[in-house]
Formats: C-alpha cells, structure tokens, sequence
DNA sequence: ATGAAAGCGCTAACAA
DNA sequence: TTGTTAGCGCTTTCAT
C-alpha cells in the first residue's frame, strides 16, 4: 500500500533541504524558489514517483480537504444527483466527498456526524434538514462550516441551496387549471421538512388565487406505500373524489399510480397526477409522468460552492440560493372528464 | 471547526502522561491500563469533549481507514445499492468510503485513483473492471489490496463479487421457452466487460441446448440510447424479427421499449422483453419489465468483507464469490403471438 | 533563495 | 502499570 518516496527522498535527490522541496511543489510557493531548483526538485520527484502524503499535510495544516455529506438515503433517486453535482464542483479543487446515509434516523445522523469531525473534515452538506435538526444547529454553535442542500433547517443559519418549490406547485397548477380541473389534492410530504411545507403552502395559497377546491392530505413519508396509502383512503371514503392530485413528489405520485390502479382508475383519464423532482426515468412510468423537474445536480454543485467559499475564504456568499424549476408535461395529466 | 482538546490536555487532566491516555482509550490497549486509571481518563475525555484526531492517528498508523470505491457513474440506479451496501458492512468496523466517478473514462480512472492513494486509502473496491483495466493491474502491482464488485477485470487476480450471470441468462432462456418463443436475440452489453461476455456466452450456450433460434447483437453502451438504436436496426432489417429480446441490461431493455413504441409494436404482444439488473421501479415501467434480479446490496457488502480481510488479516478469501439471481416475471414477457 | 528547526496529535517500542 | 522517547511526513517561521 501507499506512496513509499518521502520528501526527505526527494530533497536527496535534489540535493536540497526538505523545506525547498515542499516549496517547490506548492502552486502558492513555488515562486519563492529559484525557477531551476524548482526544476531539479521536479525531476526528482518525478523519478522518485513521489506523491505528497495527504495525511500529514493534512495533520499539518489541519485540514483534511474532505467534507462530510449526509443524506438520507443514496438509493432514494434524487440524490445521486445532487452528489455528482456535489462531487462536479468539488474534485477540481482536490476535495472529494465522504457521503454518509442516515435512513432517516436522527441518532445515526449524529454518530455519523461525529466520526466525520473527528476525521476533521472541513465542512458539511446536509441533505437532511428538518425543523427539529438540532445536529445542524449544533454545528454551528461549534463553529463547524455547512450548508443545507434541497431541504433547510429552519432556525439553523447556514446557507442553502434548494429548488423553487413555490414556483413548481404554481405551475403545476395552473398546468392543472387550464385542463379544466377544479377539485384537486394535494399529498404532502410529511410534516417537519422544508419542501413538505412550502410546497402546501403555496398549493393552499395559488388555489384561493384560482378559484381551485383545493385540499391538503399530510403523507407519512415521502415514499410510495405512503402514497399509495394514502391515496387509498382519499378514494375510499365518501363523497365526490378529485380530478386531479398534486403529489408532494414522485415517488408520492408512484403511490398514487398504484392506488389508482387497484381501485380500477385511470390516470389521467380519472385522475390527473402531477409529481414533483422529475426523478430519472420518471417518463418511463405507466403513465409517463407529469412533473416538475428540479435541478437536483445543480443544486448540489451549488451547495458545494457555497460550502468552499465559507471553508476557503470565511465568505457566507448568499444565505439562500434559490434555483428555477420546470414543469414537464407527460401524459399522467389530461383534461377533466 | 473541528475538535479541541488534544490527548495532552486530557492526560493534563487525569493526571498522568499522554501515552498512558493513548492507551486507555484503545480498545486493543485498555486491558494494559489500570482499570481505575481508565475511569479518570474517560471522565477528562468526555469532560473535555475530547475526540481523537484520526488525521494524526491515521500518520502515525499509517492507515486511513478509508477506502476507495471506483464506479463508472453513481446515478446508474446499480450503483447505489452497491454503495450501500459496502457502507454497511464497512461502517461498523470504522471504515469510510470515498466514492469517486469515472464516467468510463480510463483517464479520469487513473487520475482518481493516484489521488486516493495520496489519500492514503486502504484499499479499493472497483466497480470498473473491463478486459483493458490496466489500473487495477497496476495497483496489484504496487501492492495495493483491492477487489472487484460487479464485474471482473480478466487477468487481474483481485478477489472479485459478481452475480451468477450465466444462471440469469438461463433462467430467462427457459422462461422464454416455456412461453413458445423459439426466435430470440440477444442485445450483448460493450466488449470488454465480463458482464457482457459472460451473458452472451451463456446465452449461446443455452440456445443450443434449448434448440432456439438465438442472435447475439452487440450493443455500443449499457444505455438506453444504446437499446434503442441497436432494436431500431433489428426492426427495420428485412426477414423475420424475433419474437423475443433478451437485453444485456435493464437500461438496454428500455431503449428496446422505446424503440417498440417508435415501430408501432406492443410488448409483449409483439415482442417480449426480458432485462437483467431489475434496478429499482424496473416494476414500475411501461409495461412492468421482466428481468433478472441481480443483489447488488449484497455484492458490495460481500466486496467490502474480501476488502476488509485483505486489510485485516492480509487473507485472500476467496478468489471469485458468486451470489445467486433471480428471474422477476412481469408483464413484459408473453407467450409468442 | 535556501537551510534549520520546530511541531501538528497521535501511537508504540522501550524503560522503569 | 505507567512514563519516556521518538517519530509518522509534512509545512512554515525564522535565520541566513
């Protein structure tokens, strides 16, 4: 295992002390060294195979050039990604990303978390935020650099890149309301998350706007047997059933398919469904699906700038970048029966 | 950021020397401590917040306790499930892993690999492997432990964890079979990939002992872009088209859907489907896709436990740990028309 | 422009 | 059982 030349090794070579060897291999010295020495140097380490040992420049400068990325759960389509959009922006700058799955779970999140301060990581992307997300606030009290991706914290001061979901609902629908839909839900993601809240916010809102019977049905997880649940229920119970449902995301929309078909519905000719991430392949369902698409790898590479610039230069660029979304029309939407 | 108190302020703390911290709170060093020393100190450490610095462990150990997973591209729905599955047997024994992606390119492999060496990783799990993978036989040649998961890369002796390909490719023959179909071909992954090979071979072999027409055509890439140029030649060439398909993959499979659906053929009406991965909502697809469950999960556990013990105990467990498939019959698959 | 020397925080061989 | 010492490989301040 492991580069074996030192640069003890290579300053024999050279012929010169350790110290000029370490100047001369770093962009930001190298011009305190004369252009020929750096020259030598160059040569003997190539000869060498001379690698820097990351580890003890890191015990030296005390930092690791990691950051820790927590996410819920890498099988949950979204997120791979946003970690290639993550990975995108931080491998030219000699990063790289230690992504670490919660499943949800609070207490594993702050295992995790603490076995990557303790591999001094530099920063933090959280993909987990919540309202109750007290390892985030904890970061910042202990100084620790992050930033929140797709979802925040709220109350936790750390800059955030997410999606416009406000917009994403308002399209969907308006998208909705010009096929002549009138009585629509709204399955929300579970209670506690950014996205579940904004997104039933501005469903509620936008309906008053359009004169839209809207009404919001809480999920109990962003997954499809959580749709599929709970859209058995919307269709089991009494009274007229809606034209259209607007899901908290895809996998919700999933569910909602599902439920649909074991009820011997139709979608769209039953019941219009828009989704929400334009997760991938999301075109290839039964029926292609109608969605808005997020853009999830930008996302990540912007969250990833913006956890650079607070590591590299102390800067807090923006406390919330905001990204566009778009809705894509497949064929899970038609015009009311 | 990061931690704070240091092993000298604990040890200033309990009382006694630095070293004899070190040791009382090693698991492998404690039972050399007095018990009641051990008490003090933990009471200090946790008094002071203290949590080892594992950069200055990691130089002084000269291990990282990191590993380095090299995939082609994390949002191939393959792959997660691998990586997960790695995390979860590497994760309780102390191990991260650092994931990188290549996108297929050599190069890019190269570069990711060198810089996880400077890293000081302890090892490799490649995902990668293909007939050319000169990096993994230069990395046996350094000394470096790795294995392979998924594919293999021929001529490199690195223990590898793969699924039972050629059983797949049976099963879905003899499920073919049973439903009359006698004129089959075999969309075959790139060269080069031992996956590929293997599934075609297999797929020759079977087809004579089951007395069917069989075809193997070659595909660009295990893409569904790939699968639908490649069925759009099979379909618009004169003579006869099969009546089956067996795809390399499950992406290829999709492109073969598409490519249907662009000639005005209904699967499995006119032509049955059968895929090979059964990646995540393969169920969910237009129609549900029949394909061969390959358990990715347990393919990267299985290739962090042979990682784990060539690190640990420099065993080379088995060379090559076969995992069982399964056929998943969906409504892609019909009796010939 | 280069050398000398110290030290990041930890572990491990040796001594007591 | 505990203390002492040395040093992993690097960067960086201070001299020169």
């Amino acid at each position: 295992m492991s580069s074996r030349a030192t640069i003890a090794d290579v300053a024999r070579l050279a012929g010169v002390h350790p110290g000029t060897v370490s100047r001369a291999l770093n962009r930001k010295t190298e011009s305190q060294v004369n252009p020929e020495t750096v020259g030598r140097v160059r040569s003997a380490a190539k000869q060498l195979g001379y690698t820097p040992n990351s580890i003890a420049r890191g015990l030296r400068t005390s930092s690791s050039m990691t950051v820790g990325v927590i996410i819920p759960d890498l099988t949950n389509p979204i997120f791979p990604p946003i970690v290639r959009g993550i990975d995108s922006h931080l491998a030219p700058l000699g990063y790289s990303a230690v992504v670490v799955n919660t499943d949800g779970s609070d207490q594993a999140e702050r295992l995790l978390f603490e076995s990557l301060v303790q591999r001094q990581v530099d920063g933090f992307i959280f993909a987990t935020g919540h309202s109750g997300h007290s390892i985030a606030g904890e970061a910042y009290e202990r100084g620790i650099r992050a930033v929140m991706v797709n979802r925040d914290s709220r109350g936790v001061p750390f800059p955030a890149a997410v999606g416009d979901d406000a917009q994403g609902i308002r399209e969907s629908l308006h998208h909705l309301w010009n096929l002549g839909h009138r009585r629509i839900v709204h399955l929300a993601g579970p209670p506690g998350f950014s996205t579940s809240q904004i997104r039933a916010e501005s469903f509620v809102s936008e309906c008053a706007v359009l004169g839209i019977q809207g009404e919001v049905v809480q999920t109990a997880a962003y997954s499809v047997e959580a749709g599929q649940a709970t859209m058995d229920l919307i269709l089991e119970r009494p009274g007229p059933r809606p034209s259209a449902v607007v899901a908290g995301n895809d996998l919700l929309a999933l569910g909602v398919y599902h439920s649909l078909r074991t009820h011997g519905l139709r979608c769209p000719d039953d019941v219009s469904v828009v989704g929400f991430n334009d997760m991938p392949f999301a075109g290839d369902f039964q029926p292609p699906m109608t969605t808005v698409r997020a853009p999830h790898f930008e996302l990540g590479a912007e969250a990833a700038r913006l956890l650079v610039n607070q590591i590299e230069h102390s800067i807090l660029t923006a406390l919330r970048v905001v990204l566009p979304v778009e809705l894509i029309v497949r064929a899970s939407t038609g015009p009311v029966a």
